[in-house]
DNA sequence: CCAAAAGTGTTTCACGTACACCCATGC
DNA sequence: GCATGGGTGTACGTGAAACACTTTTGG
């Protein structure tokens, strides 16, 4: 036991709620533990900070150890601190949320981890600690971000077709939207690149694909303008 | 020596942005260090978290402890963790912010304080650590936050006049809103009790004190209202 | 030719915004 | 009676919301 302190300190670890989305639904990412304490149950993945890198790096690093994904957006949520949380001691947890495009990611469980898969929100296992808490809160984060920031196109390939986008809200939102107020809407911004080319594949007439203009986005924010669905 | 463990820990401290806010300005309460590093510096009040207390708990207890405060809003803000925020070790600072009614409070430095006093925001002296940073993250959140929760309420004293309300929102906002739009508005949502009192001691026609009616914002917000300035 | 989804405009209504004057009170 | 702030209504324009049909494409 070589590291010693004057004054008891509580472990420090950081969890990922790592959202993704398919054609189907919202999901969100989960490894189940290997170890204990609540082997064999379902987590978010996360691990122990480490003293030379930060918090952010730190949920980068556990997120590629665990389920092999990396270079994800990634935003802190919010840390929690009951006193007694985790079983074993005093575990304070620093939660951040991941956004990814499913298609883009293949999952691989590693370190830790029995196994990771994804899960559609309202169809989730218990959780071990107070995970279903965090997840909860993740979402509720989302749902009130994705309105007023244009963070959800991370959830989408780079080119993506407007029912793609549109799909994403009424998943992440959980309503149903009007598609010529969505496109108005949305086209009126005039953040999206339209490309020229066309989804491929489809049994039926192709959408065209767009993209979202970063740098557009970043010049209008600069003079003030306010991103909102 | 007596705490062992076997991996290096981080040490964990809470700081609390506390605003106020009176007849001039919006302020911030901050104290002068007593002790190394930065003694003599500016700071946010804070100290380090106990293993048997919440975050939230240790927030309110430092607040206590260094300024006297105590019994306010608070809520969590934001974890700062870079590696070198603090010159002697890894620390990680869960920062709270606190919105306190300037009147109702009366401040008194004590532990580790030399001294504690209001700031103008726009006058504030450098600070110690990184506490510049937090306490403008701490700004900003307040001022997206007023917008769409009630939580201005709380920099005002229990009754309170129109001309007060609207001083509050200009002054977090930082700019100008229109006497009749923001009355308009402000009682079209049916939130301020009317009382049959008006203020005292003032050199021209005394206003009418209204009061939040909490209660009706719950059951308001239970329907899917949302606050909205 | 049939199925499936793409793409497209107009009307209505609510709300945000701009704006100026008289009234009550204390000194 | 004068200075100070309290209190009030309207007109205009923008933007949100509701709503249905034609076109394109693949099978």
């Amino acid at each position: 036991m070589p590291f010693q302190y004057q004054f008891p300190r509580a472990a420090l670890t950081v969890d990922c709620v790592v959202f993704g989305l398919d054609e189907v639904d919202l999901k969100v990412l989960l490894i189940q533990r290997d170890i204990p304490p609540f082997e064999g149950r379902w987590a978010l993945p996360g691990g122990f900070v480490r003293l030379e890198e930060t918090l952010e790096e730190a949920a980068q690093r556990e997120l590629a150890e665990e389920t092999g994904i990396r270079d994800v957006f990634l935003e802190q949520l919010y840390t929690f601190g009951d006193v007694h949380r985790d079983p074993r001691e005093r575990v304070v947890t620093v939660a951040y949320y991941a956004l990814v495009n499913l298609q883009g990611h293949t999952i691989q469980a590693t370190t830790d981890a029995r196994n990771a898969a994804w899960f559609a929100l309202d169809d989730t296992p218990p959780l071990a600690f107070d995970h279903d808490r965090i997840l909860q809160t993740a979402y509720e984060r989302l749902k009130g971000k994705v309105r007023y920031q244009p963070i959800g196109f991370e959830l989408l390939p780079d080119k993506f077709t407007l029912r793609h986008l549109q799909h994403l809200y009424e998943k992440v939102l959980d309503r149903e939207l009007d598609k010529r107020n969505f496109r108005k809407k949305i086209l009126g911004m005039g953040l999206l690149q339209e490309l020229d080319e066309v989804e491929q594949d489809v049994a039926h007439r192709a959408a065209r694909l767009y993209r979202f203009d970063h740098k557009k986005y970043e010049r209008l924010t600069k003079q003030g303008f306010n991103f909102e669905i």
